[in-house]
DNA sequence: CTTGCACCTACAGTAACTGGAGGTTTTATA
DNA sequence: TATAAAACCTCCAGTTACTGTAGGTGCAAG
């Protein structure tokens, strides 16, 4: 029928694809076109289908090296609608990532706007916690409850931007304050406003579990969110909380909480 | 104020980019820290900096040799605001280009759907034209009118699956049909479906230029849409379309109409 | 029959990392 | 303070998907 044959000069302008390229697909196994007694390549229609074939796996963000294993063993176990959706969740996950980093950038963003001129350890405190998230909500729905997590983190993006926002202004306030005595009556106003706002996200079954946290966790949480504390204000802060939590009860609360903010 | 510096394992941590990609742009000269009498890296909050402008950079599509001229040329500072907003538009771009491809993944997959089993030429006839559409609307808004274009391409995901699915059975009827002869009552018939069809999509603006595409722009339309056909099939389309023209009357349409479905 | 183009192989190079070997420095612990 | 472990150093090699070049062979036309 179609007999058809071309060197690879002609075959390369057919198809699109640069001389060089058709060279390489060879030499890999990709696509072998018969070979004259001379050496040269003989392409035939046959492998213009492979090399559609290639290019449309390409296309579709196929590596050559699967591509080959495709079209070398074309009864592979895999029919073409497996390979979609394969292909599409491959797709789907990079696109998460994708949504994630815009999403980290947008509220980086919003807070550039807010604060106008941000510090160095403050940008970055804030891209290591949003970079945490996932495994901060996984934490949080684990060790206290599936209602808390919702509460701190299935909420709109205005309402992540605020959450940052106080972040960085409790860190601020801390670093502040800490200049003076963990007892003064702007610290208590200042633990006061965090403690309960910390409060306010956890229900009932989230304070049960608080109180029973093993210690082993508290390793655990500390890789989780890291303040840009160094050991003066680290200090300071657990004193102005033993100090809040002697004056109004804590019951079992500790330096914790407010990291979990 | 902030001297703080860090070895270049912590630096690492706190930038998410891995020490050896930092030895990278340390040997290629991107961003050269200072260096104790040991030849330990010390980085400090400048070179924070600095990687933050060449991620923002990098991730816009700028090559590591252009970001280090930019770089090492401080012509004009960019601010993080910038940088920020630089880094949002690549990612969005990419995501404009990942949902394209997951586009068609879908109808690919819908497609196969329909047919049930879809042979490899129309499988690849679906992918080049898919990767084509872009170029396709071009041609389409430029050569005919913007309103065709919107017709045809600005439409509902499940209408560009209709549209798919319309275009293999023409293919399909192509090939079946030119079994027999280019002036059987059948092929009258198919041929009149599909030229209405794409009539369908014109408007007056765009039937007026039709009839004045330039010769050179035949070629051109060749590239763009590619039938799986034959000499044969090619010949007997021309026939069958000639004797249905005769017939009908066409006044200036030829047989490209059909790719432009 | 020779000129010139198409084709061949083989090796090297590209970008932007990434990995490992083999050796030195820093840091933590006994 | 000694030593072991971790972190660091440099250099070389490998990755993917080409792309370039050199030096040589085959083929077709004038």
């Amino acid at each position: 029928m179609d007999k058809e044959t071309y060197p690879i000069g002609k075959f390369a302008e057919l198809s699109g694809i640069p001389v060089r390229t058709l060279h390489h697909y060879d030499e890999m196994g990709l696509l072998r076109p018969r070979r004259q007694a001379s050496g040269h390549r003989i392409y035939g229609t046959d492998d213009l289908i492979t090399l559609q074939k290639i290019i449309g796996l390409k296309s579709l963000g196929f590596s050559l090296e699967r591509i080959r294993q495709f079209i070398n063993n074309p009864k592979s176990d895999m029919s073409l609608a497996e390979t979609l959706d394969m292909q599409k969740q491959a797709l789907e996950a990079a696109r998460a990532k994708l949504d994630k980093s815009l999403d980290i950038l947008e509220r980086m963003r919003a807070n550039l706007q807010h604060e106008g001129e941000l510090e160095h350890d403050m940008m970055f405190l804030l891209i290591r916690n949003m970079l945490r998230e996932d495994k901060q909500r996984e934490w949080v729905a684990e060790q206290l409850s599936e209602q808390t997590a919702m509460a701190l983190f299935d909420i709109s993006k205005d309402a992540k931007v605020e959450l940052d926002r106080e972040l960085l202004a409790f860190v601020q306030s801390v670093k502040r304050l800490s200049m003076g005595a963990s007892d003064s009556a702007e610290a208590e106003v200042m633990i006061d406003f965090y403690v309960k706002r910390v409060l306010g996200f956890l229900d009932d079954e989230a304070i049960a579990n608080f109180v029973h946290i093993p210690k082993e966790q508290h390793e655990h949480l500390e890789q989780l969110v890291d303040m840009p504390f160094d050991d003066r204000e680290t200090a300071w802060l657990d004193e102005a909380l033993a100090h809040y939590a002697s004056k109004y009860g804590l019951h079992g609360m500790d330096q914790k909480e407010g990291e979990v903010l």
